[in-house]
DNA sequence: CTACCAATTTGGTCAGACCAATTTTATCTG
DNA sequence: CAGATAAAATTGGTCTGACCAAATTGGTAG
């Protein structure tokens, strides 16, 4: 991601990571634009682009006399993705929050688009849960269903709010697990479980029940992906031996 | 609000505002920085500033080729504010949005600052409530400590993804409120209420309790907005006659 | 009508310059 | 020596004009 081949972009990136890395304390003023542009040997038009990005991303405060470092804390969902990415393995904390907070944004998803689906809204959502069912045993399969499946459940709840949040976390998470090859593994018996739980839900209309199932889905995936980083950070322990 | 001084910022604050009215369609060209720089009498370094912006906001692609509007609902969840801010009275329908998501970010907040909190903490807690209830009638003083008292909550939950959230929600919707002079109001009655069901839990230390207690609140606040806003629709439209 | 190639346009970058505001340094004063 | 004050250096904001590579456009040949 953030691959943009600008070289704007490459001293963005460049310095957002040794903001991230802490290399600067909070307050702190970052070198000159003048200075930076010698030491990354390009024009000071292209350090201004990429301090204005990071500006943008709430990592810094530019204002006559000089730039300065802002809290982390008082930044933009946009760094997440960054910060996840800054060691060789994610904080497992911070996925661990990732993935509870997406969780709670998918069951509002999920409680609004059931109460207003219209019948053959339902219809079409019974559809993608059945075939989901089909393919439990194909991983790649199952993942792209799962994730149409809650595209759409996305289009029906229609909220603009969640949608945005839901789109910068995604692009700030899935990618980063992807490419660091993290594949959190599921038990057959709870993804049924969860399946049908979903199944009878959508049957009987019931938007607070599945709420709750998504809910307990993201709680097994939390889980699931913490095992899977304990087992990367073993086998990284072992190469280290 | 972003009422950055800069050239650079006045012109991403316009064109920002003409995308989002919709005066572009979108995969359309946007008119070439030269233009631009033009339109805005200004030199072409700061229309690529202001444009830069414009991409960290998701709102534009740029691509040797020229720069495209991308879809809405791709953009970061930055353009909320000035989403809102567009009308002359914000969207009633992203309001509401917008509270619901905010309220299960708090729920979330309260769940899992409740679980982790220490017996110190919980006391701290407990002791904003009670004062909370102390300034029932005072509006401005209540508004203030409630916030302390969420933001002390955020604090114990230690939960970055939603903390920062938070943040962009924070300042893209409170600011906007006020500054239309919207003020909700809730009955006392349903103050009371609310508050109660917060000493409880907090005294029981129930964190589900206090989630579905913030739900409540937000639910109860949601329909005090909408009221809000319908009023000063009426008073506008009284105006056009 | 299509496929291909040249001319134009567009974004990316650079260099050098000027201004206003801030920061730093030197100076003066008590 | 400490503090207030004025001068100098630094810094961000902006402009002009230029060059390159990639993309778009328009014309032309098949």
């Amino acid at each position: 991601m953030s691959a943009n081949s600008t070289i704007s972009h490459e001293i963005a990136n460049l310095l957002r990571d040794e903001i991230l890395r802490s290399q600067y304390r909070r307050g702190e003023r970052l070198p000159s634009e003048r200075d930076l542009a010698a030491r990354f040997d390009a024009s000071r038009g292209a350090v201004r682009e990429a301090l204005s990005q990071l500006e943008q991303l709430g990592l810094i405060r530019i204002l006559p006399g000089g730039a300065r470092i802002q809290a982390i804390d008082a930044a933009s969902i946009a760094i997440l993705g960054p910060l996840m990415a800054v060691n060789d393995l994610p904080d497992p904390l911070l996925v661990d929050q990732f993935l509870q907070t997406f969780g709670v944004l998918t069951a509002l998803t999920a409680r609004t688009a059931i109460n207003k689906a219209s019948n053959e809204e339902m219809q079409d959502l019974q559809g993608m849960v059945e075939r989901l069912g089909m393919h439990a045993g194909d991983f790649e399969a199952m993942q792209t269903q799962w994730r149409e499946f809650l595209e759409y459940l996305a289009t029906v709840a229609d909220n603009l709010v969640v949608r945005l949040i839901g789109n910068d976390l995604k692009a700030q998470f899935v990618e980063q697990m992807m490419s660091l090859g993290i594949n959190p593994v599921m038990k057959p018996a709870t993804i049924n479980k969860l399946l049908n739980s979903l199944k009878l839900s959508l049957a009987s209309k019931d938007a607070e029940m599945a709420a709750v199932t998504f809910q307990m889905h993201f709680d097994e995936l939390r889980i699931a992906v913490s095992e899977a980083i304990s087992l990367k950070q073993g086998s990284y322990q072992k190469q280290a031996v």
